[in-house]
DNA sequence: TTTTAATATGCAATCGATTGTTTAAAATTA
DNA sequence: TAATTTTAAACAATCGATTGCATATTAAAA
């Protein structure tokens, strides 16, 4: 039973005695048309069915009122609920999400972009990967490439600093020394940091906060406590294993990269006796959904993901209607709320 | 910096003088164009940045090639992990997908069927909300619709039974029927189960399994045993602070519905005292991640969730092939796994 | 009653790519 | 050399909707 063709506007039209032009007027609520051949030219489309095609109407306007979406994972928490409130804003306007995942990999990144590209998406809304050192040289040349296009492209999160965009970021630095603020006030002594590759300005960021917090208290930086790279569970579990293999092992770990690596060090922390919070303090980043259900529940940082999302999609909005007064760069910066759980809490209140 | 106008084939063939449907044919290696002509074709498309516009290309073919997936949350773990097994293969097959999320919303689910019709996708994966009773008359008249629309319609997990479509689904039944039989060989006598909402047909098959284990090891079916509507974390905290507050309380609880249910069973638990799994077994579903983080971890069903995806993609791709052995109906079950954990682990090895 | 303005609808081009049909040129065979 | 086949490329229609312009009709103003 199935229709292989679809009715269009000349179907009406023909069926009426019309020209598509009166169609297309009446349907889209345009220039003139009779009071009573519009009632009738829709009540037709409605008993034939009729469903516009998005193409053609795309092709003729110029647009394609579709918005790309790249990220590193889908089912990672954080991305999930981002795109859950781009998706909340523009599915009202009328847009739809054309979603693809890097998996952290550059050379998927560059691929996806691409299509979306070719795809003349309206809006291309990415979260880099971790591969894609915005140092290197012509790294970036995908997302510029998307800016010749005369695409717009926001960024979030995880942003090249330098590509002169829309972002949306959080105030990472100022999240980081919040927590090692905290975690000095609890009376940790000697804070370790896990931090993540530092080609990607967030965790360029993290570590700023987590130095400055040390210098505004009067701690020394010490050099061996800081473990580079460990922005997986599994680095994570292994960096702590250093750490605590130390003379001096460290009293408190902030797992600047993710939540994910605080498990790591959790793991590590119960698997060898090791007292959380009372002999090891543990904060994490990005407000899992786990991290409350762990025990002891864990200290992080939260991003206001799905608030995040939205956010970059009512900016694409705004910049569209004052494309004139065209914004090259604009940076929003959200500013993220230390979660304070049981991990790094050992003072009495 | 803005090229308001992009190169399109007609730009090619006036700088070559050739004309467009020469290009066309040397972009898409089809027809008669001299080897010569082709390699400056390709290499006059490449300086001038031309990427073909999919809008007039679809057009023209009569495809979208964009396939639309409505789930009831994208941040849902199970959904989310669903979609990036989907991804991964539509992705190479050069499909885009446009993701919709119903939030449990009938009323947001139709809508967002409607568009996806709107936007002609040429297939349309759901996986219907609560809230999608496929009993009550023309509640599922708008996935009909898009069977009536010649769009191919491809269900998965929460599936409306009637409706002749492909669907891929999980034996939730011997699933049940398994966990069950788990715990009865751990010596759990008084086995509580929380039900889901029965329209849905994965609530009552999970059902149907529970009875069927009780039956088959000779155990009677406690009325009170048996809480309806208890598939979220709230209503799964609510529902066992009822059951402990029978005269006879149960010693297990499955939480059918899922793994956030589960956890609210395990936090009243913890809230009262009651040891798990010594006093209390208790049994999720889904496997989130963080079930083998909590303390202690709960045995949960897999479903393979990132396979579903694949799955369901191929199956489309599949059938497609095949398109004149038209299969209307074909029901693809994957058999889950139950992952044994330490809350229904009571018995020494 | 004539002029002007407002309303209704038709005509035809356009968006960019694809493809069946023709025509022209080159290569092959008889 | 003429007849036939193969290759190359142009021509023109098509996909479905939109829209500027032209024409016709009606209503309002002079």
């Amino acid at each position: 039973m199935k229709p292989k063709k679809r009715t269009t506007i000349y179907d009406i039209a023909s069926k009426l005695g019309v020209t598509p032009s009166s169609v297309s007027r009446a349907l889209n609520n345009t220039g003139y048309v009779n009071e009573t051949t519009k009632k009738l030219i829709l009540k037709t489309a409605e008993e034939l069915n009729y469903k516009r095609n998005i193409l053609a109407s795309n092709l003729r306007k110029g647009e394609s009122k579709t918005i790309g979406v790249v990220v590193p994972r889908i089912n990672q928490n954080f991305f999930a609920n981002v795109i859950a409130g781009i998706e909340e804003v523009t599915y009202k306007k009328g847009y739809n999400l054309i979603i693809c995942q890097s998996n952290e990999d550059y050379d998927k990144e560059v691929q996806s972009v691409n299509t979306l590209v070719n795809q003349h998406v309206d809006c291309i809304i990415i979260s880099i990967s971790v591969e894609t050192n915005s140092d290197e040289t012509n790294n970036c040349r995908h997302l510029q490439n998307v800016l010749d296009h005369g695409i717009q492209l926001i960024q979030f999160d995880r942003v090249a600093d330098e590509l002169e965009t829309l972002k949306v970021i959080n105030d990472n630095e100022q999240a980081s020394y919040e927590a090692i603020s905290h975690m000095i006030d609890q009376g940790y002594k000697r804070i370790a940091l896990l931090e993540g590759p530092q080609n990607l300005a967030i965790f360029r960021q993290r570590k700023n906060g987590y130095l400055l917090a040390l210098e505004k208290h009067g701690m020394p930086v010490i050099d061996e406590l800081v473990i580079e790279n460990a922005w997986t569970k599994e680095l994570g579990a292994e960096g702590t294993r250093k750490l605590l293999g130390l003379t001096e092992p460290p009293d408190a770990i902030f797992a600047s990269t993710s939540d994910f690596s605080a498990l790591g060090v959790l793991e590590v922390a119960m698997a060898t006796g090791i007292q959380v919070p009372r002999q090891l303090g543990i904060c994490g980043y990005s407000n899992e959904d786990f991290t409350e259900l762990t025990y002891p529940s864990i200290t992080t940082i939260d991003q206001y993901s799905v608030n995040m999302g939205k956010t970059v999609a009512n900016l694409y909005f705004q910049e569209r209607e004052n494309a004139d007064t065209v914004a090259v760069s604009k940076t929003i910066s959200i500013k993220p709320k230390l979660i304070i759980r049981s991990s790094t809490q050992r003072l009495k209140e």
